[in-house]
DNA sequence: TTGTAGGCGTTATCAA
DNA sequence: TTGATAACGCCTACAA
């Protein structure tokens, strides 16, 4: 078990001085030629690499940005993070990633241990419970150190850093209309609780929707599930609500949901009451998963574009990081998203 | 924008020396009470937290262990991922990420850039590219460099280290033993290359499986899927392939795939034909994944653990970083599956 | 052309 | 009780 060979050792080995070994080994020509010659044959024999936490400290950057994400079992944060790593690695990047698990506290935590000089910047998705709560404190003070945050998805509005957003209300709009124009008059929408700002949004597309072809909202057609973790418990919950829901009005013919699952449990729902889909139901969910491709019908949904979401954010932080963009100007991107039709519309 | 504080700064502002701050705020009692409370308001006041990196550079630990994964992208690897962040984190570490892309080239680059002293040790599943080319030049020099690895899923028996391996064979076996049981005489294999150790294994599993019931097992009956990605076009390609095998043996009435899109992509076939599941037909997987809880019917499955697979890892790689293990022993732990039994077997 | 010295932020040893 | 010094590995301005 040999330990890596540092400069010192370098040095020692052939009576040299350490900064005679670091210049040669950046072919300087402050060093004679045969000196150089002669060390970096050396080094490449000892397979000699710069020791990063050296750098790292020497160079006040760390060359990694941080992640906070709520989950990484969910296939758009994995898709986006799948961005990032792609992003980060072909910039020189190291990727340090942190789960939140929609927990404040966690969220915090995260933040504070890699605050401390283990990375340069942070690209982020903000905790359902931080956005409950509304506290920032943490954001704040990061931001504040000079250390860069990037947010995607669930964004905070008030906090004044970079954002990458999908069209939500947009992607919504789409999705609806989409229906509308199949025929759909009685559209179920099947939504989160209002501080999830995405659900907000969508739940806003969805009114806009109906609104532009005249159809007035229906109360009675909008289910916000209470859900925190999409765990078999809220979905069985959100399953018989939408159940009862059907049975009080039996003029349903399409459905909106805002993520996959959602989704699903509806044409559960459907097939249980032998409601067929896509002929007297039709379905469209917002999505970036697997579900939507191998369910049966298949899902038409609007794709979010994770990659690409942690591609530009990727880009957007390195470029603040190494210098290229401004320090103190700040951009919102938009992503847009785009609709995938399969088979559970007509 | 305030830098973070530094030991220096403290000593400067408050007219001591930097070692007396140091001592002060591990609160050693070499230092007077008097100095030391008023050393330790201060720090507080300016939220002072020792700087990671030079951290790591005194104690040459980084407290980070490097993840190399093939892609994240993938049910079961992002439970891994979860269960390994999550201990990690209880363990006071953290957690770096790289994607190999199912290359050896990413997988080599991946490696030799966290070993720089970015990090203290790796947990890692081998990319198929690796497997295929059986060059692990980069694990062995790693780990002669005293750089601990654990390997899971994906295992490189040659190379002495820690391993953590589903006991795919058992649970293979348990799949087929279970679809014989209840009335399967002739099972379509759906698996990998045999070069994907995992497909091999799980091939094994099935085969042992018939023998046991005296079933000698059909060439016919086994398609090994060309993919290495699992692109759409592979599993088009696969779908075909199936449709051929369903119409030259119209005996076939059970499935076993060692992953759940394989499954799910006899399902789409059975339904075209309009062969019913699971009267006629029964379908076992292998899986970690939402598909199989939300396809219809939803699938049986062979259950690997990911989260658990995840943890142990973690436990095994820090217990020998925090040298509660010995450096010289390696085990290989077996994570036992489970069967979870839902609609697609009677 | 080569070497010395100082510093990045911290801790530990030893001296005052 | 406090402080100076060296060290972790690297880089660089400056001196020789």
């Amino acid at each position: 078990m040999k330990r890596k060979i540092t400069l010192k050792q370098i040095a020692r080995e052939l009576d040299v001085s350490i900064s005679t070994v670091s210049k040669a080994l950046k072919d300087s020509k402050e060093i004679s030629k045969d000196t150089r010659q002669k060390i970096q044959a050396f080094a490449k024999l000892y397979n000699y690499r710069p020791n990063n936490i050296a750098l790292s400290l020497k160079n006040r950057k760390t060359k990694t940005i941080g992640v906070i994400i709520p989950e990484i079992v969910h296939h758009f944060f994995a898709k986006v993070i799948s961005g990032i790593e792609q992003v980060a690695n072909a910039r020189g990047y190291n990727v340090i990633i942190g789960l939140s698990n929609e927990s404040f506290d966690k969220e915090v935590i995260n933040i504070e241990t890699l605050v401390n000089g283990s990375i340069d910047g942070f690209i982020m998705s903000v905790a359902k419970e931080t956005l409950q709560q509304q506290d920032y404190h943490h954001l704040i003070e990061t931001i504040n150190q000079g250390i860069p945050i990037v947010m995607f998805d669930r964004v905070v509005n008030d906090i004044l850093c970079d954002k990458i957003i999908v069209d939500d209300t947009e992607g919504a709009k789409a999705a609806v209309n989409r229906l509308i124009e199949s025929g759909c008059k009685r559209i179920l929408l099947l939504t989160t609780k209002d501080y999830v700002n995405v659900g907000k949004l969508r739940t806003l597309g969805y009114i806009e929707a109906l609104h532009e072809h005249k159809i007035e909202a229906d109360p009675q057609l909008i289910i916000k599930a209470k859900d925190t973790h999409s765990s078999d418990k809220e979905i069985d919950s959100l399953e018989r609500e939408i159940e009862k829901t059907f049975e009080k009005n039996n003029d349903i013919d399409g459905v909106f949901a805002v993520n996959e699952l959602y989704a699903v449990t509806a044409m559960k729902v459907a097939r249980k009451k032998g409601i067929k889909i896509p002929e007297d139901l039709q379905v469209v969910s917002f999505s970036d998963g697997v579900l939507s491709k191998h369910s049966f019908p298949s899902l038409t949904t609007v794709d979010q574009h994770g990659t690409e979401i942690g591609e530009t954010a990727a880009n957007l932080l390195i470029d603040k990081l190494d210098e290229i963009e401004d320090e103190e100007s700040f951009t919102t991107k938009i992503i847009k998203t785009s609709l995938i039709e399969r088979d559970s519309t007509k």
